[in-house]
DNA sequence: ATGGCGAATGCAATTCGA
């Protein structure tokens, strides 16, 4: 089975670069962020007759999720409030950045992780707070459940140096601050391992690519997509990778797809 | 480098992303 995740940058913009995506891998479970639609305009028909059941999760403009699934999953969940409780959840779900499901007795979350703008800033704050949250929800689903899990999509955050082209001068930068991977860390605690680095330990791999200064043609990347596994689905991994294709692309997402197959 | 590029909104210019 091949799980991927992908934060295309609109679904609209990118639905034919997807559909393309599809048609040429055998993919079971995609993972989207930044949908950026509203889902009675969600573009559902193109992938349901690829042979997908799709899950959505969006708002006007910005953020949105969704899980397209060869085989129908259970137990969708979309945001926080109804695994962690309003008081905990507080605003948290007006963003809608999490929804999730449940297929072959794995749980796969799909996360698109607040960026956070800069350090120190509000929006930086949220981004903690909101990490703060995803441990409730963690925490809480782990005790209703037994599931494995495949906690996935867009984090936003680089945890080692060598996942970003220059780390100098980058100790203190969005995407790379301490606090920032104090916070995933932290979640990664509970018993989770990043399957990218089961098999790929050296730098100079990425997931994402600012459209500015052509960051792109120049490789100044960052590795911020990622899958995170429960030890039993860690060890049944047989392999995950980076497809830059479709970054090289026409019209392309700034983003590309990171595909666990285990 | 307070910029570079791209998407959404909504129809020009602004906000947001990372």
């Amino acid at each position: 089975m091949k799980i991927a995740t992908w934060n295309v940058n609109s679904i609209r913009t990118r639905q034919p670069h997807v559909i393309d995506w599809l048609t040429n891998n055998t993919i079971d479970v995609l993972c989207l962020q930044e949908t950026k639609v509203i889902d009675k305009d969600f573009p559902r028909e193109p992938f349901e007759e690829l042979g997908y059941h799709v899950y959505i999760y969006g708002q006007k403009a910005y953020n949105g999720v969704a899980i397209f699934s060869r085989q129908p999953m259970t137990d969708i969940i979309a945001g926080f409030t109804d695994v962690v409780g309003e008081e905990i959840a507080q605003n948290f779900d007006e963003q809608k950045r999490v929804i999730s499901g449940v297929i072959d007795d794995i749980r796969v979350i799909n996360l698109y992780v607040p960026n956070g703008a800069s350090v120190g800033s509000e929006k930086y704050e949220y981004k903690l707070q909101w990490f703060q949250v995803l441990k409730a929800y963690l925490d809480n689903l782990t005790k209703k459940e037994c599931h494995e899990l495949c906690i996935c999509g867009d984090f936003n955050i680089a945890l080692e140096d060598k996942d970003i082209y220059n780390p100098k001068g980058k100790s203190n930068h969005i995407m790379s601050s301490p606090l920032e991977r104090e916070a995933l860390q932290n979640i990664l605690n509970i018993g989770l391992k990043d399957a990218f680095r089961k098999f790929t330990t050296e730098g100079e791999y990425f997931s994402w690519w600012d459209y500015r200064s052509g960051g792109f043609q120049r490789n100044r990347g960052w590795r911020i997509d990622h899958l995170y596994l429960t030890d039993k689905l860690y060890e049944k991994a047989i392999n995950c990778t980076i497809d830059i294709e479709p970054r090289k692309q026409e019209r392309p997402s700034d983003h590309t797809p990171v595909i666990l197959e285990i």
